[in-house]
DNA sequence: CGTGGGTTTGACTCAAGTCAACCGACGTGG
DNA sequence: CCACGTCGGTTGACTTGAGTCAAACCCACG
């Protein structure tokens, strides 16, 4: 904890990593931006890291900054006040955290992993996103992308069967990794689950023991096979996808 | 009802409405428009009636025009294989449909009542949006709210029982009448339905028996009372809150 | 090798879905 | 003017999928 803390304030206090090495160049809310944008963007940026389970924002929080996911997984979420949680959406690296104009945060924001973000004090960042050419345009399909996700997802929680939701998370992370490392979509993909049973069960409106019984089942079925807990095999991706009742996949 | 239906199809035919007198002008994507902008969207513009049951869009078109609706109702919505159906978004006068730059529909669109909309072709649109300053920010908010709006649902969805989806939905759907028709706030609130309960349960992730059955449940338990079949009077406003379960209430 | 967090599995419960009958308002046509 | 059909809504009886509670399990780690 105090070692991570020590090792975060370094990384906050000396790094000027250049744009053009980071990682997320091409993807992020920067993608677009021309020379002197990036300049400016670079001229405001600081890293910060957030360690497993720490709070990135958190509703009702006034956000003094907004930036972007350079390497790890948090999740979006909001609550009941029983403690029932959904999670609203998973952030990957690219992926920008905050709302430009409306400071206060309306979900919590937590790291999965440790999370390194590059971020920008939010009022600067307004001031520079109404004069860049390239900033807004990029925001916006964001957020739109975003919106589709989010509706998606409504789909899976409010008409799936928990085998179809566990189908669909499936399916859509095997998509996500073969476009990510450019493999071919082949028999037996492999996949790291990076989340545990309940962070599962919170993103897919269920409990930890139905998604672990469903998990169970897929497996009997002959769909997948499980090894260890986090080690997931998909033998037909074909079979996966007639599981997730998809309208495109009948 | 007919007088509007009349009324609308000879706005088809000869219409050039004043937008200085358009009743969404403040609120719909044009509102930050400087005169010049507000003439160029003038130019391009046309107004079109749907009536009830017919598709503004569905899934995969290849969309003309993008727009705001300008009067009456309509649903956003996704359907697995076997006809299950999720409704996604409700469109209010001033919404906007549509995405600049994805012309394919990701989602039916459908309206509820007979709706107007007023439309831009898709092309000439965009070629605005880039050059507008006043266009681009507010499509910008108009997102992150439609975002917003998705994520709360999402809670729902996932989380809540029946009778707190109800109670959710009347609780909303009461605030958003009494600003709108800048009401106050209190004791016997009258509500119209605008939907029916097969549309309520598409939107609430439940079967219309189950609608029907926690309607009665919160009538009987005195919260609010049916008349007909789309009046409802809601009595206490506190106590509806409180079913809802949301953080805030407790 | 114990200890504990994450996971699996079983037995039971219950909220919501399914299936079906019935109700009542409305519009149409004999 | 009444009979009829339709459509949306309500209610009841029954079923079922997912939740709850609890015990056992399995590595991973110190």
């Amino acid at each position: 904890m105090d070692a991570h803390l020590l090792h975060s304030s370094q990384l906050e206090n000396n790094s000027k990593r250049d744009c053009s090495a980071c990682p997320i160049r091409h993807n992020a809310i920067c993608s677009r931006c021309q020379p002197d944008e990036l300049n400016a963007l670079d001229q405001m940026k600081t890293y910060r890291m957030f360690e497993k389970g720490e709070a990135i924002t958190h509703i009702g929080e006034n956000m003094a900054y907004v930036g972007s996911l350079v390497s790890g997984v948090a999740a979006i979420s909001k609550s009941l006040e029983d403690g029932r949680k959904q999670i609203l959406g998973i952030l990957l690296p690219s992926d920008f955290v905050g709302r430009p104009g409306h400071p206060v945060s309306t979900y919590d924001v937590v790291a999965e992993t440790p999370v390194e973000m590059c971020r920008f004090p939010i009022a600067s960042f307004e001031k520079l996103l109404n004069q860049s050419p390239a900033l807004g345009p990029r925001l916006l399909e964001k957020t739109f992308d975003e919106l589709d996700t989010a509706r998606e997802w409504m789909l899976l929680l409010g008409r799936k069967t928990a085998r179809e939701k566990l189908a669909t998370f499936l399916h859509m992370l095997a998509i996500k990794m073969t476009r990510l490392h450019a493999m071919p979509i082949v028999a037996d993909i492999q996949l790291e689950l990076p989340l545990t049973r309940k962070v599962l069960s919170d993103y897919l409106g269920l409990t930890m023991e139905t998604v672990s019984r469903q998990l169970s089942r897929l497996s009997k079925d002959g769909i997948i096979s499980i090894k260890g807990q986090r080690q997931i095999t998909i033998h037909d991706m074909s079979a996966l996808l007639a599981e997730t009742s998809d309208e495109r996949s009948g």
